[in-house]
DNA sequence: CCAACCCCCTGAACGC
DNA sequence: TGCGTTCAGGGGGTTG
């Protein structure tokens, strides 16, 4: 379920209690928690290492070794991460059990159970997805030209493209929506159909949604906890998101929903034109087939 | 290349 | 109350 802001602070709020601590045992309750390799190398690998550090990239967390490995996790929709004492009550659908030096445990708990660890030796080729990964929303290398460049003769929906790892790392359903209302675009819109000036207020967008979020879900381990790992949900700061049929923020509009490459989206039907106001760039042949519907 | 569909799972919310 | 349906914020795979 989580997506950058919350993953990001998922890492902040986990590095600073393992950093430093050595995996001492590790118990898997559930064996196809483990991507790769065979749950039995897996566990091999990493008892006895201590955890250096953690890291994000797009939606996955990273633990750095001190044997130069790297486990890797995926919480998909359901995953949660908690540090606690071992006799800290155990949570329902708790998948893996790592206890750590000083009477600590790392527990992942993951109703729906698509999360997923892996673990990359020193040098070993990517299996994760994580090579596959487009910049991150804060990259100096996401620019406007880029964008353009990459998608700008695309002629699928802006919001299938902002979904696509492969493009931009990180973004989800619930911030795709927020981050084309920011930028007043309609999710249905081409990517092709993108003005000049539409391509630099998603660019802007992408970045300051993105800040925005990550900055509010400033959470302490101690509130972390007491949510049992799920207190990240900022939804009273979503200005669309999961408010169809509630009035525009902005404008009052009704919020529409709309199903776009298979995902639940909202907007609002007057902030979010369905096409470009100013004349759009007439390239031939390319959109021919859109007739001109009012 | 891309849309559409299926799959992986479980539980909450809703309609009857 | 009970039961069936639909939906959920992720991603990978196949098909046409």
């Amino acid at each position: 379920m989580p997506e950058l802001p919350e993953v990001e602070m998922v890492k902040n709020v986990t590095a600073p209690q393992i950093r430093g601590r050595r995996i001492e045992k590790v118990a898997l309750e559930r064996r196809d928690v483990i991507a790769h390799p065979a749950p039995d190398d897996f566990v091999e690998l990493v008892t006895g290492r201590a955890v250096t550090g953690m890291g994000r990239r797009g939606k996955f967390l990273r633990f750095f070794l001190d044997d130069g490995a790297e486990m890797v996790l995926h919480l998909r929709m359901t995953g949660r991460l908690l540090v606690v004492p071992p006799e800290f009550p155990a949570e329902k659908h708790t998948r893996a059990v790592f206890s750590l030096s000083g009477r600590l445990q790392l527990r992942f708990a993951d109703l729906r159970r698509f999360g997923r660890f892996w673990l990359l030796q020193k040098g070993e080729k990517d299996c994760t997805g994580m090579d596959k990964l487009g910049p991150e929303p804060f990259d100096a290398g996401l620019t406007s030209v880029w964008l353009k460049e990459r998608l700008g003769a695309s002629r699928r929906a802006v919001k299938t493209c902002l979904l696509d790892q492969r493009v931009v790392a990180g973004i989800g359903n619930i911030y795709g929506d927020e981050i084309l209302f920011a930028a007043r675009i309609r999710p249905t819109r081409a990517a092709s159909s993108l003005s000049r000036p539409e391509w630099e207020r998603l660019t802007r967008a992408i970045r300051e949604v993105m800040r925005f979020h990550v900055e509010q879900i400033d959470v302490s381990a101690e509130e972390f906890l007491r949510g049992r790992g799920t207190e990240y949900r900022n939804t009273p700061l979503l200005k669309v998101y999961g408010r169809d049929g509630d009035p525009c923020p902005v404008c009052g509009a009704t919020l529409q929903r709309a199903v776009v490459g298979g995902r639940s989206s909202v907007f609002c039907p007057r902030c979010q034109k369905r096409r470009e106001t100013k004349v759009p760039s007439l390239r031939q042949g390319a959109a021919e087939k859109m007739k001109d519907v009012r």
